[in-house]
DNA sequence: AATCCGAACAACCGCCGCGAC
DNA sequence: TGTCGCGGCGGTTGTTCGGAT
């Protein structure tokens, strides 16, 4: 079976956190710092397993988060490493200052996608939709949430017959590729034999690079 | 005023990678 | 070399809120 559960379920707090529980561990964390995560509750004097308390540091009470709206600025650059990283929250993440991973995939998931779509763009592959009927679909429904249903639908027959959780998929290579873009990222580095493609500008743009043939930032 | 519905986002769950032993 | 535990990640769910009917 599974391994054990990180913590005494029984004696937990789940749900949304109270004010005193964010002071206790704000308190904490400014005393001892990060990390420790599954020894911090019971030190901190919360009934929460450790997972949570990381949860809740990192994408709500850590004191150099931005908040606030996405600028226009913001919303490129997510679609830009989106596009280069697929769904690489912590890696997306980590280059846009004061933003979370999973701030950058709602976000992604409520504003961005539906941007894609309404200019037309697959969202998944960052390609033109295909197909006329596609195209009509956006011009039809501003608001794409349609569309989306339509993308989800069309989606869950694809998968249907592979598991929906891309990492449970074992017996593929142990790298990954951008969707669609023939990036295999977890391969030699791009070949000096043909000329810089859009995906080279765009990595050297945002500052990437091939070091022992994995992607990484600069 | 009540209800419905979709958007937004906080939080949880299950799995994986990696270091320690 | 194999196992275990922790931290981290990505997908998913649950809750809240505001606008439409």
């Amino acid at each position: 079976m599974g391994r054990s559960p990180c913590c005494e379920k029984a004696h937990t707090n789940k749900g949304a956190w109270t004010k005193e529980e964010d002071e206790r561990l704000v308190a904490y964390i400014k005393v001892h710092g990060e990390g420790c995560w599954r020894s911090l509750p019971k030190a901190a004097g919360l009934l929460r397993c450790g997972k949570s308390c990381r949860l809740r540091w990192i994408n709500y009470l850590r004191p150099d988060l931005k908040r606030g709206n996405f600028t226009e600025e913001e919303d490129e650059l997510i679609i830009k490493l989106h596009s280069l990283l697929g769904n690489k929250w912590s890696l997306i993440a980590g280059r846009l200052q004061g933003r979370t991973d999973n701030e950058i995939k709602n976000y992604w998931n409520t504003h961005i996608r539906r941007k894609l779509l309404s200019r037309g763009i697959d969202p998944a592959t960052h390609r033109p939709l295909q197909g006329p009927a596609d195209v009509s679909f956006v011009k039809a429904d501003e608001k794409g949430a349609s569309l989306i249903r339509k993308e989800d639908e069309q989606k869950s027959n694809n998968s249907s017959s592979s598991n929906s959780n891309s990492r449970s998929s074992s017996d593929e290579p142990k790298r990954w590729r951008c969707p669609d873009l023939n990036l295999e990222l977890g391969i030699s580095p791009p070949s000096h034999q043909e000329e810089d493609s859009e995906e080279d500008l765009m990595r050297e743009e945002l500052g990437l690079c091939f070091r022992n043939g994995l992607l990484e930032f600069r």
